[in-house]
DNA sequence: GATGAATGAGATTTCATTCAT
DNA sequence: GATGAATGAAATCTCATTCAT
């Protein structure tokens, strides 16, 4: 039980749901430590969820509210109008820092999403259909913002690089979380001045090969 | 069932359950449904392996057999040889391919690993121990032959190297084989293509401004 | 389902295993037996004990409680405080009809004990440190109460004497409710004289010996 | 495998069964640890028993022919006949002596046997049919040969006497080898001494009351 | 609303027995 | 005869879900 008492018992179920889903995988979590957590009674979770299945897809839900309120295109364009005179990779890194610290904030959700995915076609096409176009659009108004002219690219070739974008900061963020980075800690900051050092680069580089 | 008549009981079960574990998880899998596909009675599975978990620890140790037949510097020593007079890009590519080859060939095993080492320290730490370093081993061994000075950079900007180009590529590869990138489909090698020139680009570029 | 509704699930659960342990053994019984004669569902079994083998703790300790409860030396001392100018003999065959009363009512939990001890270690040092130190008090002070001089006899000499009323008196019982009588049956009181009889003179005899 | 190479496979399985009964009773035993004890493939005790049953039903078996070579009055008369002329107290040491030395030799039978009558009507049918028939037989011929005149005693006293020898020798020895005597430990010469002492005086005493 | 005891379906595991070699 | 892999029925145990209080 470590949950604050002023919250409402369906919130506590989910905080404690979202812990234990993220600690143990949604099969590995069991209704009754999710309760043990929760500090309520293992019969109350079934008042507010019908099944176990059903507080997965409340996570999911929450994590489409919580994208939909964090990852709109307004905290970015705040940063881009903040800095419009400085370099482009200035901009870029302050919103990767920003992405990171939405990240972390969330990152026991990004997880349980992140495993779940694999194994619930429901819980993926949730994913697909709200998540993935929704990172699209806003790292295509990043690209757009910092002038990436789209005549000089091909539709295809840019989605790649979306892809490789968010692989890069996906891959950097996740390690760092997941204690798997032993060795050659640095702070984040750094880890993601470098990330978008190789990335804006490489990325000028290859589109400016065409010129 | 769908077992090879041929193979021994040990092997049916192994691969019947990569499979049901890449497909639901550990905890999701049971041991009915790894019988029911490997084509054996459900008792003979423990004649092989104590506990289900038990499992798992073979697949781990499998895969840790399986890296340190093909991940080995042979075969990467061998496209060096004869790519040699041919530019670093082109070899790195053939490398990533090589290594999406293998990647896609053991596609479940890398699939269960990659999630379960989030839920299980013993299995993690086995991850730790023998492939990261393995991993580190064959990644510096590349930067070497391809002649990158080790007094241009620290040795903490080197690994922070490795860790971004171990994150474009298994970021590329899990993308493609977990069917979430439905648009902007292309050939691996041209996405590897496109990977590896802006690592490249992006790399040689920032360490070019320190000279 | 040979339980009476208005008890504990717990307590059903109770005394159907010591039903069922006392009639095949420990590793003989199956829950799902244990569960059918207490009425309840075989799950419900493990909310009160982790395991099967925690029932036969939960036995042992249960033993340790009651033997504690009944087996002081309070009805002892009652007993012989009422009957206090009759002969030593009649004071002790007393005592054994209590032991009797007693032992039969715990047959099962008796028996269970007596046997299990053989193949549990745990079990058997429970017994050893709780219950087997506590006979010998009791014993002790019934000697003591009877007059009989600790001088006279050395220590050890009067702890096999022990070991020999305690052998006497459980043989008899034993084989009473093991139903391997089956000839020349008298009532437990004329046995209880019998056995009583021949110790006391047997022993006094022996110890006058050495006047 | 702790077993004699030259010993046939049916003997081997024999003495293994009987250490792991004795030491885990019927039911907690497993034929494969029955296999591994006696050197054996699992499947070879299939050959000579056809269930598992049926090895103690071998042990049953074995026993009442042992009982029938071992406890005859044979024995017994040799040892009567060498010390006639001493006092009867000595002889009936001598020959609980002998008894004790026959117990320890054939222990771990004794003890399966013991504890499985419990649960086996049909190994307590035989017990009772062949073993306890014969030792009220050498009981009685010990008795006669001593010279406990036959018109003193009525039957049945005569045989409530003959249980309360058989518990003090069996309680004697089986806290023995029980290791459940943790102290006034004495050699088995001296206790076996004053048992007889108690039981012999005991019973010339009430014996003689009548007189 | 909240509880937590009770359930029972199903998961994991054990093991006596069979049988092809 | 001997083997030991394979079996499958049954045992132990788990856990999501229900429901009376």
């Amino acid at each position: 039980m470590a949950q604050d008492k002023s919250l409402h018992t369906k919130d506590k179920i989910f905080n404690a749901a979202l812990k234990v889903f993220s600690e143990k995988g949604f099969s590995g979590a069991t209704t009754s430590e999710i309760a043990r957590e929760a500090g309520v009674a293992e019969g109350s979770i079934f008042r507010y969820y019908k099944t176990k299945k059903d507080i997965l897809r409340g996570v999911m839900l929450e994590y489409v509210n919580r994208v939909e309120e964090f990852a709109d295109t307004e905290s970015m364009k705040k940063i881009i109008k903040e800095h419009k005179n400085e370099p482009i990779e200035k901009i870029l890194k302050l919103m990767a820092l920003n992405r990171y610290k939405i990240f972390e904030k969330y990152y026991p959700m990004n997880k349980v999403i992140f495993y779940e995915i694999q194994f619930h076609e429901d819980i993926k096409k949730i994913y697909c259909d709200k998540i993935i176009e929704k990172e699209s659009d806003i790292v295509k108004f990043l690209f757009e913002e910092i002038g990436i002219d789209k005549e000089v690219y091909e539709d295809t070739r840019y989605q790649v690089a979306v892809r490789i974008f968010k692989s890069m900061l996906t891959g950097a963020f996740f390690q760092r979380k997941n204690e798997l980075i032993k060795e050659a800690y640095i702070p984040i900051e750094e880890e993601i001045d470098m990330v978008i050092d190789v990335f804006f680069n490489g990325i000028n580089h290859i589109w400016r090969v065409g010129e």
